[in-house]
DNA sequence: GTCTATAATTCGATAGAC
DNA sequence: GTCTATCGAATTATAGAC
């Protein structure tokens, strides 16, 4: 009845394996993901792993498009930027399918050289496009604020450093973006 | 001449695969971390590498020991205290000796997970000593400004994202310790 | 103390039957 | 499309001669 053709058993096969290979890049990073790991997750053999995706790199290349979906900021008030910015990263990184990307490429861009390059290109493009978004006066204000976010994601979802889990979240979005607001608005802040 | 004993030569292959070990782990990560490169690298025999560390876990926590000299910031002005912890650390990173065990233990704390906790470990207790030293108030600022130092660390000297590797030390001193003074003195900041 | 030789695994990747 | 079998290389670690 469905317009939709029904999944070929070879794309339910391969997004299993994507969803493996997510999970594990994730939590070992890229060398210490086997191709091995991510079939017996996905309960699916070995070769073929290599068959859909080439190469272990080209794995990783089907996992790692980073994105993080800040068309909506585009709307918010400048006023509001600083906490709406921190808010949509702590969503992102605590809705299980994002947060689980973007951990295995920040774990594989400290252990791989090439996925480095591709995750920092990746990611400046977008900061570029934000920020340039809310207008040319908050460009220069860039490299500040992802300073303050990038380190919020470290400490928080990768290290899990105790102190700073236990931030209840509303006053990390409150502090947090307090600062975001002034690196953004205020021009020697 | 000198009443210090003669470094045996066991000593000083000791040193060198120390030395080596700083550098390849900082470079490499934990996984991507042989022993047989960290050998070469020393012209060493591999053998004598486990002999004298072990394992190649008993190697990198002879290298792996964290310390943020913060002694000196406790003489610091408390209204001083925001540039000059940024200052610091900068100093720390940009040292040859200190920033190559400094990358070796964030690179090596993303890849292994006993890496991760002792190194976590390590962090918060150095942080909450000087915090405590700072002064009782000082405390709950301390997650805060953990999140970005570490944040400016990663992005800067890890990532080397261009735009934030090509900021001026001065400027980012200014506008960061800016932000860690707030954290550390405006109580709702 | 030093080194050779090698054990015991494990990896990514491939060949080829079915 | 799927799987078995395996290759060739690399790894940590050990045994034992010198």
């Amino acid at each position: 009845m469905s317009d939709l053709p029904r999944p070929r058993k070879s794309d339910v096969a391969r997004d299993r394996i994507l969803a493996a290979a997510r999970r594990i890049f994730s939590e070992e990073g890229y060398e210490g993901t086997t191709i091995r790991a991510i079939a017996a997750t996905a309960s699916i053999n070995p070769a073929m792993v290599m068959r859909y995706y080439g190469s272990k790199e080209g794995l990783f290349a089907a996992v790692a498009n980073l994105d993080f979906r800040v068309a909506p900021l585009a709307g918010v008030p400048v006023a509001e930027l600083g906490e709406a910015l921190v808010r949509h990263v702590m969503a992102l990184w605590e809705n299980p399918r994002d947060g689980v990307v973007l951990a295995a490429m920040m774990r594989a861009s400290i252990s791989n050289e090439s996925a480095r390059e591709r995750i920092v290109a990746q990611f400046s493009e977008q900061i570029a496009g934000l920020f340039s978004a809310i207008g040319p006066t908050a460009a220069p204000a860039a490299p500040f604020i992802a300073t303050q976010i990038l380190g919020l994601a470290m400490a928080r979802y990768i290290w899990r450093i105790p102190a700073i889990v236990a931030l209840p979240k509303d006053l990390v979005v409150t502090r947090i973006g307090k600062t975001v607001q002034r690196y953004l608005t205020d021009i020697s802040a």
